[in-house]
DNA sequence: CCCCAGGTCAATT
DNA sequence: AATTGACATGGG
């Protein structure tokens, strides 16, 4: 499958911190497994090249190919805080990721670091996933709840998340959380279904709810889009929502993404100095 | 050894 | 309602 599209950057796209499980190569170009599929994937020009068995529609799907990032991007760049950061990152794409495997990351994401998140997801994927054989590797899909539900997970060494894992699994499993019914919701009401897990609060919820559901009207608050904003607009945690609302309107959460993104590039910066 | 990491929970004011 | 420390693990 080949994609045409000038609205998107392949490598800053799986690097920005939405997705743990795409493995760039020597070459530029990178592999991960989506569901049940692995795939190769690689960025000519204008053009992003799809090695895979899934089909066109699954990626589709995966990369939302029918969203119009133009109209969106010709709207948020009117505000100039975020004019400079599109300029900068602007072919960002949400992907929408599977639910429960989204969830799970996630939840493991929580007061850790990129790399030790990566390692924890990989491990869960390896001793609780399915093989995949591709282009003569050996790959491993995301486990279903039922692979791990009531397991002993110590192997994968996610500490004190381990038990937040498990009652993700357990009230996925029984539909107390039913993550299909929440694409119909609204985020609100999502999110308060997400917060019923134990471990789950307000910034996992909203990561969840933007990079499993697209909707972008959330805005995840970490420690960086804190900072972020209060450096920017002077805000404090408390009014951030409101005040994204009123910038962003529905859109939020992608200009969360292009400021945090932005951010953490030019600290990549300053650090380079 | 200390500190921190895309937070959350529970106890304490 | 707001603040504070604990929580597992690994890297700097």
């Amino acid at each position: 499958m080949i994609i045409s599209s000038k609205d998107f950057d392949l490598s800053a796209t799986f690097e920005c911190g939405q997705c743990f499980r795409w493995e760039r190569q020597a070459n530029g170009s990178y592999i991960g497994v989506v569901g049940g599929y692995a795939a190769h994937v690689r960025q000519i020009g204008d053009e992003i090249h799809i090695n895979s068995n899934a089909s066109d529609e699954f990626w589709a799907e995966y990369f939302d190919l029918s969203r119009d990032y133009g109209g969106i991007k010709k709207y948020l760049t009117e505000e100039k805080n975020l004019k400079k950061a599109i300029d900068n990152c602007g072919n960002i794409r949400i992907l929408k990721q599977p639910h429960f495997e989204c969830l799970i990351s996630y939840i493991i994401s929580q007061n850790n670091n990129i790399p030790r998140i990566k390692k924890i997801i990989g491990s869960l994927c390896e001793n609780f996933g399915e093989e995949i054989l591709f282009e003569g590797g050996r790959y491993y899909s995301f486990p279903e709840v039922n692979k791990i539900l009531g397991r002993n997970l110590d192997v994968i060494k996610s500490g004190f998340r381990q038990k937040y894992i498990l009652d993700a699994a357990q009230k996925v499993a029984t539909k107390q959380v039913d993550l299909d019914a929440l694409a119909s919701k609204s985020s609100d009401v999502a999110r308060e279904e997400l917060k019923s897990i134990y471990g789950v609060g307000d910034k996992v919820a909203d990561c969840v709810l933007l990079f499993g559901y697209q909707k972008f009207d959330v805005f995840p608050k970490d420690v960086w889009i804190k900072r972020i904003m209060s450096a920017l607009y002077s805000l404090c945690e408390k009014d951030i929502d409101a005040f994204a609302r009123e910038k962003f309107s529905r859109y939020g959460g992608l200009a969360q993404q292009y400021l945090f993104f932005d951010a953490k590039m030019t600290e990549n910066v300053k650090i380079n100095q």
